[in-house]
DNA sequence: AGGTACATGTAAGTCGTTACATGATTAC
DNA sequence: GTAATCATGTAACGACTTACATGTACCT
């Protein structure tokens, strides 16, 4: 029985801990905050977020405190702390794992052979809807942050920059899986013919 | 207890069929077409694989005969049956379920004010090192797919396109990775300054 | 003598998803 | 009255990773 000090590459532990860099919040609000700022390159569901505001308490990266409410649940406001300040930024310089796509829709239009053509092209086309309706949130964001700045100045003045770069990931992401559905369902649909 | 028959999306299982429709395989050949041909939306270990084809074979889905060699170890030939083509067939149809990127640099990129930059733009530009090692595979592997043709000739006339139409998104996939790191890393040295 | 290719797995553990539980308040 | 918001979890299961096991043949 080997112990291990559980975690080897740990993403979603890291992005708690790079998401509590805004200030105190709540497992709840962390939720959120994930859902709009995370969400583009990594997913996580708040059962997932309180599990791991919990572990990283226990091994004291982050710090809580309770606040009594009435009229509403008490909740937990954590914070990092030095520690977990220090393993952020060790771990941000080690070496990342290799990514991969994994998408669902890819492997389907992989077995365009197997398929029947007009219902896979349907089930492409309506992927890009979906995608069209992230690159609109992500667009708002954007604007958000910006805040009127031009990209050049926001990276130059802005405190915080890392939230815009990789949320200008997720908006190329969106922006070709857009392009890649168009084209795909095109392609399949010309097989039905 | 409920039973459960087991799985939702489950796309492995359904990739490990698509790559069947090229015909009879071994795991161990599957597990290096799934390095080529899949990698580029759907990563599996080879353990995975073996899995996979052993719980397909148990529900019917894929049929293995065994053959025995000398000087080799035994292997199994596995290949897919009719029901499982109408299963991959029913499920293309079916909706997939959303994606998202889950990369470890953009975690790290994400928590660019507590790391050392320098140090974190080095590893942005070691990771645009894998993806171009990654695209220029990707390139070779299209050239022999689409064998001289063009890509307007190989999709009128080609009797499988999914291959083709899926590593179409795994290169624009490379590029955009190879083109953000160029980008972050540059923004991120800025801030060195 | 050491490494790679062939060929198939088991065991143990971690990560992620689904379903469920609780219960008051506020907005429509 | 019905749904959403606030707020935090547990339990069970499925997906994926890491480490390990086995043994021959061929190349350098």
């Amino acid at each position: 029985m080997r112990r291990r000090c559980y975690g080897f590459s740990m993403a979603l532990r890291h992005a708690v801990l790079a998401a509590l860099l805004d200030g105190e919040t709540t497992g709840y609000d962390l939720a959120r905050v994930f859902d709009v700022a995370v969400a583009n390159f990594w997913h996580a569901l708040p059962q997932q977020i309180y599990a791991e505001l919990a572990r990283l308490e226990a091994g004291g990266l982050v710090s809580g405190r309770t606040v009594v409410q009435e009229s509403r649940p008490n909740k937990r406001l954590f914070s990092i702390t030095p520690a977990g300040r220090a393993e952020l930024r060790s771990w941000t310089a080690s070496p990342p794992r290799p990514t991969s796509l994994k998408d669902d829709v890819l492997v389907r239009v992989f077995a365009t052979e197997a398929a029947d053509f007009p219902a896979l092209a349907a089930v492409v086309e309506a992927s890009r809807g979906r995608h069209e309706a992230k690159l609109a949130r992500y667009r708002k964001i954007e604007e958000l942050l910006l805040g009127g700045l031009s990209e050049e100045e926001f990276l130059r003045t802005a405190p915080a920059v890392g939230p815009y770069l990789t949320l200008r990931r997720g908006i190329r992401f969106e922006e070709e899986n857009i392009a890649w559905c168009t084209w795909a369902a095109a392609a399949i649909r010309l097989r039905a013919e």
